[in-house]
DNA sequence: ACTCTATAATCAAGTTACTTGATTTTCAAA
DNA sequence: TTTGAAAATCAAGTAACTTGATTATAGAGT
């Protein structure tokens, strides 16, 4: 039997461990896709939003919006994505992920995505309630302190 | 009152923002500390695992062996880093984070462990065990599909 | 003990991707 | 309707990455 102060540390541990592997699929992927890792990212974004914009795909890659530009070019050019007029802004872009990418990064998905669905739907309601509230609450500590991160970087 | 499905959505979800928000708090310490996007992703798997190897480092930042001695280069070069010989393999070289890295990242990093910390203290112990359980069977599926995915890489 | 193949890290040459700063267009606020 | 800010793009220069070769060591098979 475990005492509190080792599962506390347990779920900490664990939540990092999930980060890791998350960045690792996220390359064992793109790299099979033939994509380098800001490509990757940045179709990894789309695949959970369906659609963003430049500025929102620069800020999650960590790039200027001028190698934004260029890195959407190439993914454009290789069919993955479309560049979409923003009807609510002339200045502005949607970024569309292509039904042909969808059908070719599925099967690379599909497995884990549906053993997710499968290890979570073991789970009563209870046990869901909690988990979905630790995450959500986990997440929003890392939202806060990145906010003050950025706001003081001037 | 949510109904299972839902739930199971939410949780789908919430652990998907997690991956987004991981990503976000990433890039802005990196930005902070004046380093690209691969130097940052390395010291974050350093900060968790406290010591690597280049081997393990160019796999987790999806580079090159060649691109990852360059990058040990620089890492070393600002101090933020450091080599040692590998006792077991003679080949081998082991990175570590260098003591005034931890004092200069920590209070970036800082933050966001406190909180996690007392949020996750603030759980009982039956919740953290579904909690635990839970990330890590869910870590589980990415580290198997990942390995799928890498092996029929050629 | 002795090949032989594989692995770890590095280096040099060539290529790709990124940053910076300027430009155009549109938005939103004064 | 003027003004400052924001969205995306482009061109020029720089930084980082890949490829392929090299050196050194490890471990497996004979």
């Amino acid at each position: 039997m475990n005492s509190k102060a080792d599962l506390e540390k347990e779920v900490l541990m664990a939540a990092a461990e999930y980060g890791i592997n998350s960045v690792l699929f996220r390359n064992a992927t793109g790299r099979k896709l033939g994509l380098n890792i800001t490509e990757s990212e940045c179709l990894s974004l789309l695949r959970i939003k369906g659609i963003s914009t430049p500025t929102e795909l620069a800020h999650y890659t960590g790039l200027t919006t001028g190698s934004t530009t260029t890195m959407l070019d190439r993914l454009e050019k290789a069919g993955f994505i479309t560049r979409r007029h923003n009807p609510n802004d002339r200045r502005g872009v949607l970024i569309e992920i292509n039904k042909e990418t969808a059908v070719t990064t599925a099967p690379l998905v599909a497995g884990v995505q549906k053993a997710h669905k499968e290890l979570i739907a073991s789970y009563s309601t209870a046990e869901l309630e909690i988990i979905a509230d630790f995450l959500i609450r986990f997440t929003q500590n890392i939202k806060e302190h990145t906010k003050m991160i950025e706001q003081d970087l001037s």
